[in-house]
DNA sequence: AAAAAAAGAATGAACATTCATTTTTAAATA
DNA sequence: TATTTAAAAATGAATGTTCATTCTTTTTTT
């Protein structure tokens, strides 16, 4: 194994390790012993790959948001209609929560919680910016509703995270059937 | 000022801090001393009135649920038609949200988050009662979509615990106008 | 003056981070 | 190729701080 793969091993199983604890016991019940023990490394270790404790989760929160906006767009085809590219997009990120639970599960703690600086949260929801743009498109075409991009996000998006939690707290188990009506669900709510 | 009075204003007044300072620093985060200070009592008188840390928040959650609830369905009539009933359901919780932003925020962490014990959090919406009741009475005759309670409510109430979290960090300001919006698009998403 | 409530200081545990040493790596030399 | 060696990486233990909770004393109430 050559070293610089060796590292980024390392590093990787810090994260991922992060990202299983913080889910479970929130940032600051966290302790960088238990990331340590969790990653098969010494505390001391953590420090040479990380600033500190905050650095370590802000850099996980870049790390597990990149990684979902390529999975959300890896599809992607902008010259596809309105409706059928929001089906992309919206399905795109369904499976996203579906399959990387854990990950979907983080992004949302990060961004409902104080756990992360300022810095790192503020950019809000552009990272999404092909569906804004997209969301751009229908309203001139006089399909989407000509209202925010929150309000927009916050109907036909965000939902999918209420669903999740909900599953991982044994409330609701989300099937293909349900994944089905929540995109019409979706759709119906931003479409005119 | 009677005894039990005194005692409930001490009470409040350490529950109104642990809102507050849990909201903006995170459970774990938020020390005794802090709540202490802040409510303008010694560490130690903290313990007098709940148990420890755990139970203050706890206790805190249920406390702002049972307010939430309480707001929620003051106006409700459960004569009104499935539409009007569900509007004034859905315009006092956006009430709540604008008015109460900080019981509202704290609300959100709670489900959100494993600050609160299973047990505490464990009902789910079922505190909600009424509003499942209207939609199960909306889905016999035909008007609601006939889908599960958690899809309805993921797309017709949660987006605004979103829309109050992107109010409260700046990136979006929740106008009048807004809610109304958001009031159309919460009713075209789980109409039929 | 006895009981209840409240206080501030004390205690002990947990934790983030650093320190002093050891182990590993890989380049240089034979 | 085998051996040496200096640098890099990794470690376990130590450090100093913070914090929840408890203890002892003081203040307030009745």
């Amino acid at each position: 194994m050559a070293k610089l793969q060796k590292s980024i091993d390392k590093r990787n199983a810090l994260i991922k390790a992060t990202i299983h604890l913080v889910n479970n016991s929130g940032f600051h019940a966290t302790a960088m012993s238990k990331i340590a023990k969790m990653a098969n490394v010494s505390p001391a270790t953590i420090y040479l790959y990380f600033e500190n404790k905050q650095d370590l989760v802000n850099q996980t929160y870049l790390e597990v948001k990149t990684k979902y906006t390529d999975f959300v767009f890896k599809t992607y085809n902008e010259n596809a209609s309105v409706k059928t590219g929001f089906e992309l997009i919206w399905k795109r990120i369904a499976e996203f929560n579906t399959n990387e639970c854990e990950h979907s599960f983080f992004l949302n703690q990060c961004n409902n919680t104080p756990i992360i600086d300022e810095p790192s949260r503020k950019e809000g929801i552009r990272h999404l910016q092909p569906l804004l743009d997209l969301w751009e498109r229908g309203k001139n075409e006089g399909i989407i509703k000509p209202i925010s991009d929150h309000i927009l996000y916050a109907y036909s998006i965000n939902p999918l995270s209420f669903l999740m939690i909900a599953q991982k707290q044994g409330e609701f188990k989300l099937t293909k059937k349900h994944i089905e009506e929540a995109f019409i669900t979706a759709w119906d709510s931003i479409k005119i």
